[in-house]
RNA sequence: GCCCAGAUGGCGGAACUGGUAGACGCGCUGGAUUCAAAAUCCAGUUCUGGCAACAGAGUGUGGGUUCGAUUCCCACUCUGGGUACCA
């Protein structure tokens, strides 16, 4: 009989559903584990190979500990809000909703024909206004909640108000706005309730606050950092500038330090880690002041965490966008200042940081008065300097810093030299190492001394503060988008207030998903009766942004469908941490920090117990696809080939990799592709062809280089599938996609089913194991569970071939063999050994069978293969007794006739011997 | 630019805490079976030289530590991810 892989998934999908297996509830008399995966964004191209990865490695642990005994709560839902699907509005007049819902049945499909024990009862949708109630309910309780720096958490907004009106902000440690005024309850008790909202509004953890976004002028829309290519949009190709916005903002530099410190607990990969120290980026440094020369109350304040090297400055820079750049504008210099703003403007700010070779700059016409030496300093804009870091100015030390001294020698700025017996004639010393020297009471000091010295010095004379400054930035919440979630909120008189009561603001109808011509939102389309709720002057146009529904959703699939709450107390202490949380490392920074952000939040407010949303953390690794690009004439609708491009100056694009064979497009599809494309041009090869690039990257649809899973499982089935994607390599491995072994593990699968049938029948021999029987499926009980409980499931793979091969050489199809093999198989192919499980006769489910244990010392008495080597090189091996003392393996190597040829004329010197491991001999 | 990874045969990868580099699989070569093919089975397969025994080289590059380095240290190269509005 053959494997009929086809009818026994068919069978067993159906069997699973039917029975409603995988459900489970809160159980106490078990000990719980929850495993996650980042859930999906559905797009249209459907599941691709690089989603299984990460969902079977879940699956195969989801299994595992389930044999092992434990509560397992697996669930699966949907990012359903997102750019896609409006993109795709837009162009279609189809409503978002429609082709979500349709995604979602397509990615459903696929992700049931696998075989994953996710309890679909669970199932959530961030675009369902059952879950983006919550959000907006989480949102509200942001709003409602400040920051206390002195019990170190969030509270509710009503004891600050309480403490304004017995003593005004005077005794407030909290984070808030800059431009906090210092008020008393005198004050406070005399504003009008639109002042007072005001203040709060200060305070609050969700703000509103003016944020640059990416403007473009032409599509009247803002967009995001992936549609802007080279200062260009990536749709049209029109020119793209910074503008200034008001937007909702998130207070999570208010928890940096939380953020920080709480890392430290995690079981996460120390890499991840470290990305998130860095992205946080605490530095203990000073703020300094500098007068403006012929100001007389106006000061720059710069921040330095080399205070040491205060005697090297030479000049101050601040960022085009700065407060300052208004100040220290001369009339002299003020057309070419506005020119340089304007021009930067247009640039991103990775492109700030990036080209950094061509440092541009402007002289401001003033010049700052150096604190200590009282030397004029010229003050320059440049935008190297950023305006959201810091304070938007610094003072440069050409010296000690590169950026300062590539820009120094580009406008011909003084280098004065601050490091004893350092030659920074060639390039700025960063290092830490050298003495200080020219600089008055630091002279002759290493840097950490100066640094402490410095720091106490310029504090004592009023002329700088100690800080701590993070880079982390808070998170602007507003897109001016149609899919996704509305704002519970309201506007009167330009003041927002939230809509009460837990109703849920619905996405209102819309004419088109368009912004309005004067670049209002899309949602400003909606007339007053559009909108299931509507308060005061008009409703928030701004929707929320992609990672408000997947910073909480963990919490949800606790309790999917409560209708009261986000989610019962009793239930999320009964589960808990995500135990295991498996997914992209694409994720490392944003994702995690929003969702332990969060998670902090509605600890601090009561709502959870744990203040860490993930215990254990496995980043696969992507898959990853071949890309294909066209190159678009900058400005244009014309096309280079490959071959050309290096004669024009042109913008890289991708290109669906459907519309591509071998590197060559097909221009028909193409044109018909987006109906921007109908009239593109193109300018082909010698061949008359159009060549496109190409380059391997993360499988992505907004790559458009993906590959989905359906042939192959038609092909191959799913637990074939299922194995080959472990097999492939390490599971946090990147990884390019190809399916060439495929048929490699489809065949063990094949050779399994053989091994088990005579003459097409089924059997099995009961007879009792041989020791060597016994001690193959002893090594594999013991090599598989030792490497699953790594997440090493690609040797996993390897161990069960292995023994597999050993079982057929000896043509053991005995029973207690076979049992335990299909439940060491059963979490990688759970089809395959459901079935096999069924045809031994077992009347208890496979899935509660319990995890094969295996013998410790099982074999331990073999003799052992010992390799010889001489200075390191391994020569010849020897078989001997485990049991031989060191001193009679001495002997006994030392008189081999191998040794004594190997070693010629010369002496031993010396004989290292590891136990079990190696024999080294030294001459 | 900055932060984080990775690099091992023709290919995917293995090698536990520094101890025989190449497990397992693909591919390839030869053979068996077959009228033939598919499928299956057996043997071989890092490279160079050699009929072979064997010898030499070899884990991105260049150095270092060590009796011994894919593994540890230093300096580079290339590839990938993130870089705050893709998710």
């Amino acid at each position: 009989m053959d494997y009929k892989f086809k009818q026994i998934e068919e069978k067993w999908s159906k069997a699973w559903s039917d029975t409603e297996i995988y459900k489970v509830g809160e159980d106490p008399n078990k000990k719980k584990f929850y495993v996650l995966d980042m859930f999906p964004y559905p797009s249209g191209a459907g599941l691709h190979v690089g989603h299984p990865l990460g969902y079977i490695a879940s699956d195969i642990i989801a299994r595992y500990k389930r044999l092992n005994g434990y509560n397992v709560l697996h669930p699966m839902g949907y990012d359903s809000f997102g750019l896609p699907a409006e993109q795709y509005a837009i162009e279609s007049g189809q409503h978002p909703a429609i082709t979500t819902k349709k995604n979602i049945s397509k990615y459903r499909k696929q992700l049931d024909k696998i075989g994953f024990c996710f309890d679909w009862s669970r199932e959530i949708q961030t675009s369902s206004p059952n879950y983006y109630l919550w959000t907006q309910w989480i949102f509200k309780q942001l709003f409602e909640s400040y920051y206390c720096n002195i019990e170190n958490k969030a509270l509710p907004i009503t004891q600050l108000i309480e403490k304004f009106k017995s003593d005004g902000n005077k005794f407030i440690n909290s984070p808030c706005d800059k431009n906090t005024p210092n008020f008393c309850s005198k004050d406070w008790n005399l504003w009008s309730e639109e002042k007072q909202q005001k203040i709060l509004l200060k305070y609050r953890l969700a703000y509103i606050s003016e944020t640059v976004v990416n403007w473009c002028e032409d599509l009247g829309t803002v967009l995001a950092n992936d549609e802007v290519k080279d200062g260009f949009s990536e749709r049209g190709s029109y020119p793209v500038t910074q503008k200034k916005m008001k937007q909702w903002s998130l207070r999570i530099t208010a928890y940096s330090e939380r953020l920080l410190n709480d890392l430290e607990s995690l079981d996460w990969s120390e890499s991840i880690k470290e990305m998130q120290k860095n992205w946080i980026g605490k530095s203990e440094g000073l703020k300094l002041s500098f007068e403006i020369y012929g100001f007389k109350n106006q000061k720059i304040e710069v921040f330095t965490t080399r205070p040491d090297t205060i005697f090297g400055v030479s000049f101050i820079v601040i960022a085009p966008e700065s407060k300052y750049t208004e100040i220290v504008t001369t009339t002299k210099q003020k057309n070419k200042i506005q020119k340089y703003c304007a021009s930067s403007s247009k640039k991103s700010e990775k492109d700030r940081q990036t080209n950094n070779k061509k440092y541009t700059g402007i002289f401001s016409g003033s010049y700052a008065i150096h604190p200590i030496t009282k030397k004029k300093l010229p003050i320059w804009i440049s935008d190297y300097v950023l305006g959201s870091y810091g304070t938007g100015a610094i003072m440069a030390v050409p010296c000690g810093d590169q950026r300062d001294w590539e820009f120094a020698k580009k406008f011909k700025l003084k280098i004065p030299n601050v490091f004893s017996n350092v030659d920074t004639n060639e390039k700025a010393y960063t290092e830490k190492s050298a003495t200080i020297t020219d600089s008055d009471f630091l002279n002759n000091l290493d840097v950490p001394s100066a640094i402490k010295k410095a720091i106490s010095y310029l504090n004592n004379k009023g002329l700088g503060t100690v800080q701590t400054n993070y880079r982390l930035r808070d998170a602007v919440f507003s897109r001016q988008r149609f899919w996704g979630e509305p704002f519970p909120v309201y506007y009167k008189n330009n003041i927002p207030y939230m809509v009460e009561d837990k109703k849920c603001v619905k996405l209102p109808k819309i004419d088109k998903y368009l912004p309005t011509k004067d670049g209002e939102p899309p949602l400003a389309r909606a007339n007053k009766s559009d909108w299931n709720i509507f308060k005061g002057d008009r409703m928030e146009y701004n929707t929320m942004p992609g990672w408000a529904g997947s910073s909480w959703y963990f919490l949800r699939f606790m309790d999917p469908l409560n209708k009261s709450s986000f989610v019962d107390i009793k239930k999320s202490d009964y589960w808990n941490q995500v135990d295991l949380y498996v997914g992209g490392a694409e994720h490392a920074v944003g994702h995690l920090l929003y969702s332990r952000f969060w998670t902090k939040f509605l600890n601090d407010r009561g709502f959870i117990n744990f203040n860490e949303p993930f215990k254990k953390l496995l980043n696969q690794g992507m898959i990853l696809g071949r890309s294909n690009f066209v190159y678009r004439k900058k400005g244009t609708n014309t096309f280079i080939t490959y071959e050309k491009i290096s004669k024009f100056n042109v913008s890289k694009v991708h290109v669906d990799i459907e519309l591509v064979k071998n590197d060559i497009l097909d221009l028909n599809k193409f044109k018909n592709w987006r109906s921007e494309y109908r009239n593109s041009k193109f300018l082909l090869n010698e061949n008359g062809k159009y060549r496109c690039g190409f380059e391997i990257e993360k499988m992505s649809k907004s790559k458009y280089n993906t590959q989905n899973p359906d042939s192959l499982i038609e092909k191959y089935g799913a637990d074939t599938l299922r194995m080959y994607e472990m097999f492939l390599g390490p599971i946090e491995q990147f990884k390019p996609w190809n399916t060439n072994g495929i048929n490699g593990v489809h065949n063990f699968l094949k050779k399994f089913w053989k091994l088990l049938h005579h003459d097409h029948k089924f059997s099995v021999n009961r007879e009792k194991l041989t020791t060597e029987e016994e001690i193959i499926i002893n090594d594999c009980i013991k090599n598989v569970t030792k490497d699953i409980d790594k997440l090493m499931f690609n040797t996993c793979v390897s161990h069960l071939m292995t023994a597999l091969n050993n079982l057929i050489k000896l043509k053991c199809n005995k029973y207690k063999v076979v049992k335990d093999f299909t439940r060491l198989l059963f979490p990688f192919a759970p089809f395959i050994s459901s079935e096999v499980w069924e045809m031994l006769g077992e009347k208890e489910l496979i899935n509660d069978s319990g995890w094969p244990k295996y013998k410790m010392n099982l074999g331990e008495l073999r003799p052992i293969n010992l390799p010889i080597s001489f200075n390191g090189k391994y020569r010849y091996n020897i078989d001997i007794d485990q049991s031989l003392s060191i001193e009679k393996i001495k002997e006994i190597v030392s008189s081999n006739p191998k040794t004594i040829h190997y070693l010629g004329s010369k002496k031993i010197k010396k004989i290292i011997i590891v136990p079990k491991k190696i024999v080294n001999i030294v001459f």
